[in-house]
DNA sequence: CGAGAATGGAACAGCGATGTTCTACTGCCG
DNA sequence: CGGCAGTAGAACATCGCTGTTCCATTCTCG
């Protein structure tokens, strides 16, 4: 007893909760109150097994909010944010965070913020971090736009990828929307000619 | 028997409507699964009072949502979307829209819209379509930047209010956010230099 | 094959929100 | 005054989701 606190022995533990955690961040993220029951459906789980890994919705969400800022951090780190002019690195960030596919939509989602009580949530994370000293970097150097304050540049940038990422649920490529998306990243945070 | 299909005579049905129509709006939008008692606490009235005026719950987010119709509706007449430089018009439509405050967060509420089968939703508003309307007036004009599609400038538009309209929420003064997000808005949608 | 891990499903109790009904209370107008 | 519109509040039945327990089945590895 107690062996459960890091990885299984036979690793189908492992799988299980990740197939749980990747169809309630899918599933949530189009409608924050649907039931545990449709989390497991889409899980391809039974509905008591969701709340063998979970025992309570909130254990859930709450895991679903640790994994996605992982993949936020990771997503940072590969996209270098101290290097090169800051204008290039901030559109790397924005390509790597629109791979984040639906996990984006998770964050953007208020109503899910709102059952968030823990701690990792309030205070800033090393990729919030890593960003904002991204943009302050470039309004020092002049490739960021001065005139607008470090908060608003990383808010437009998410808001873009929330923009973009609906497009691209809408149907249209991936490519195009990510296109648009840096194109007006540019255009909107770059400094004014 | 049967006169209640438009306004009633004493007024007070009237004046009892808005406010449930008014509260729910506001409670709705920072808490999409608020309970209809929560509404009616916000509304100052009974929680049978708000079934007698709205018999299901989805009777009042469907009037909620003609309600807030109607104010983009009347804002986007007064912006005149048709007179005037494309760019210039835009900014208009921009500060009538963010004065619309609480009605926005209800618009960007996706759970809400989820909840939306009312046909008014599918189809194109008026007020949609002058939108678009003016939006490719300014690319064809070249007020507005032409490698942008219409949709994605709409799109736009709608994000940096709600990225403007969280910033006042913060704390920030009304004024200066609706500063930052013209400003952004001319310098995404406009020409480029 | 055989033991233990992992799961699915049924069944159950509890809870909160919903929607309904009924009974009083208040204010307004003739 | 007396009647009527509008309302609050209590009480109730119902429903869907939650969280739990139990048992049967499947899987997996030694």
């Amino acid at each position: 007893m107690g062996m459960d606190t890091a990885v299984s022995s036979t690793g189908a533990r492992a799988r299980t909760r990740r197939a749980i955690l990747d169809a309630g961040t899918a599933v949530l993220a189009q409608n924050p109150t649907a039931s545990l029951a449709d989390v497991a459906a889409a899980a391809g789980v039974g509905r008591t097994t969701v709340h063998r890994y979970f025992a309570e919705r909130s254990d859930l969400v709450d895991a679903i909010g640790v994994d996605v800022l992982e993949k936020i951090g990771a997503a940072t780190d590969r996209a270098r944010p101290d290097d090169g002019p800051a204008l290039t690195a901030l559109e790397r960030v924005c390509q790597e965070y629109f791979e984040l596919g639906e996990s984006l939509a998770i964050i953007f989602d208020e109503s899910m913020a709102a059952t968030w009580n823990w701690a990792s949530w309030e205070e800033d994370t090393e990729a919030d971090l890593a960003l904002a000293r991204l943009v302050d970097r470039g309004r020092e150097e002049g490739t960021l736009d001065g005139r607008l304050d470090t908060d608003w540049i990383v808010q437009v940038l998410w808001s873009l990828l929330y923009v973009a990422w609906q497009r691209n649920r809408g149907g249209d490529t991936k490519h195009n929307a990510l296109s648009l998306c840096l194109y007006t990243l540019r255009k909107s945070v770059g400094v004014p000619t």
